[in-house]
DNA sequence: AATGAATGAGCTTTCATTCAT
DNA sequence: TATGAATGAAAGCTCATTCAT
């Protein structure tokens, strides 16, 4: 047989069909991780409970891979939407405000989607290129690093860097254990409270 | 449908030669376990690289996870007897002092087997009674409460068992994260003094 | 393993196309029951000798025991099918004449094919639902019970019920053992006639 | 792939310990076969289950195989002991007193270990040499026939091996059926009855 | 574009058997 | 002789991925 040319290029989704279609796959991907665990999520289960057949799934998405990394994306994106929104607005308020507005965001954030949200952290793979979640870590020790060098005068760490990324895991950490193993010191506010003491206190003295 | 996973080993080793036998399974899962991830480490990848059949690996171990288990288990006695052979002594010491103390035993803990100790906090799967690993957490958590209860006079945080889980939480997230991204900071002793820092200003004031 | 050689262009349609699949892995189960055995029957075997990827076999079948099952299935849907179709055709004629054609039938059934039958009585597992092909024997208990029920008078044997299990039991033995030890006295009616005479005998007696 | 499989025992059991290892390793192999089946009898849970090593076993056995043979061979001998301890007694007496013997020889040699002569008849694999046991229809027959022949005047059956071919399988095949679904009928003799007049009516009618 | 049948490498695990001690 | 550690072929089965229709 001759060799198959390709002649007609692929198509993006770029019509109503094929974006449904991406969402069902994504949105069914989504539960069957939260759900089963990354190992017991398999390509076919998506697809079924996607209501699309499994070649359609691969013509959208190359790979098992390739649809965590999306969700992975999409999470991404929406935190980051989250901190951009809040970020800035608290400029000039007292330390205490500012580092009460960041936990809250951090907060927020985790909250998203906290169950899909501790799939990402604790049972993917950290292979390929897939964790771009934890820049958000990034983007939080910059806002952080602005915060504290907005006033350094009044600040006891000297070293701002190391100081700061050690809030940023502290807080991230913290509010992730709260997540999973205390929920309801996340609701009732205890935790912004504990933190923002925590981190006031660190930086600048336990009297404000 | 899923098959209750034996995690206990299947016999005990009677002679020395099934002494090394063990020890070679063990140490070939663990290096697998840090170099491929949880899921690529196979069964006979283990027996291939210990130098033993893959018969010989399920005489001692009655599954993969088995396997784990032990590694966890050794893991787990390991880490309580570092901390065991350091807990208690430096009674009586300024609160600063005992806090450094607890930070050290935190720090050399981690430093048992770091890059293991990340797979089994990154990748194994909670499932059954794996993760026996996070009792440490308790056993820190307890500490720490009996660092505080000895000085409750003196402490800021009313609520000390959100504060203890907070300060557990805390050093240990921030230490694994500096383990594994800054570990200079780890050697150079820049990491237990600004933990200390944080912990003891969040405890009772920065003036300490 | 074996490098894909198409042997067969396949250009049905889809339905047809696994219908088929089907029925190669049935027909080379079958086969290779008859030839080796239930223990030496694997799934593997049966894919190769059906021509079809062992994932293919699953995606049919979820066990070995699913594939004797259908066959299983199979073979007692012939059998009761050979058995509605000639059972109460004889009513009215002599008691021998009604037992002749029962017995009749039997033969026919045990003929359906002779080498799986045997099979799957003397090699299939008792374990699970499997073995639904004797209720083959109840459904020819009842038939023989009917036929004698309906001349009790000139029945000798007084409990009816373990008589019509003697015979059945006889009947299916003894044609299972000719068939399989003397099939030329299946042939050659010989057999037909001697458990003919034996059951008259048994029934009404000998000069019937 | 398959090697010959040795059904032959390996060395001869000289002294008393050797004696009562054999002994221990077939009464084990009997339980558990009794017990589990033959597929999952292994050869390590005999000789465990017989307090003996695996490679005690291997000294003794050559191969499962020879250890179920042995087994079927104990058996066989029983069976021959019993059948050969009855035939003969009746001479002379009425054909129907020597047609129950026969069958109270019958009954009494699938009682010897029902259970465990089930797992001969139904579970071992037809291969090698191992059924023996068979031969006992062999020898059954041929007592049958002696007894038919000394007064072959007043048969009915005219083709005499063929007659005593379709007794000794149904004599055979009731019993152990009768063994296995309706034990009762073993017990209160109503077997033995109903197989007698089943017999006599066959062989000369039904008024003896 | 969509379908879903087909693929097969590779996984975990078992067990009859061998052989060094 | 007895022991039991070691062996490894082979089993049942899964699932990410391909490709003919």
């Amino acid at each position: 047989m001759a060799p198959k040319i390709r002649t007609k290029p692929r198509k993006r989704p770029l019509q109503a069909r094929s974006v449904e279609t991406v969402e069902a796959i994504l949105t069914a991907a989504a539960r069957i991780l939260v759900k089963d665990g990354y190992d017991a999520t398999t390509t076919n289960k998506i697809a079924t409970k996607a209501g699309v057949s499994i070649g359609s799934l691969y013509q959208y998405f190359p790979s098992k891979e390739s649809i965590v990394a999306a969700l992975v994306e999409r999470h991404r994106t929406e935190m980051h939407r989250v901190i951009a929104a809040r970020l800035g607005q608290h400029q000039g308020h007292s330390i205490r405000e500012n580092v009460r507005a960041l936990l809250e965001v951090v907060v927020e954030v985790k909250r998203l989607d906290p169950k899909l949200h501790r799939v990402f952290v604790e049972q993917v793979p950290r292979i390929g290129e897939l964790p771009a979640i934890f820049d958000v870590n990034q983007q939080l020790a910059v806002a952080i690093t602005a915060v504290l060098e907005s006033r350094p005068e009044k600040l006891r760490p000297k070293n701002l860097d190391l100081a700061s990324y050690v809030l940023v895991n502290t807080v991230l950490a913290v509010t992730h254990a709260v997540l999973v193993e205390r929920p309801e010191n996340l609701e009732d506010g205890s935790l912004v409270e504990e933190l923002t003491d925590l981190a006031v206190a660190y930086l600048v003295g336990a009297e404000h």
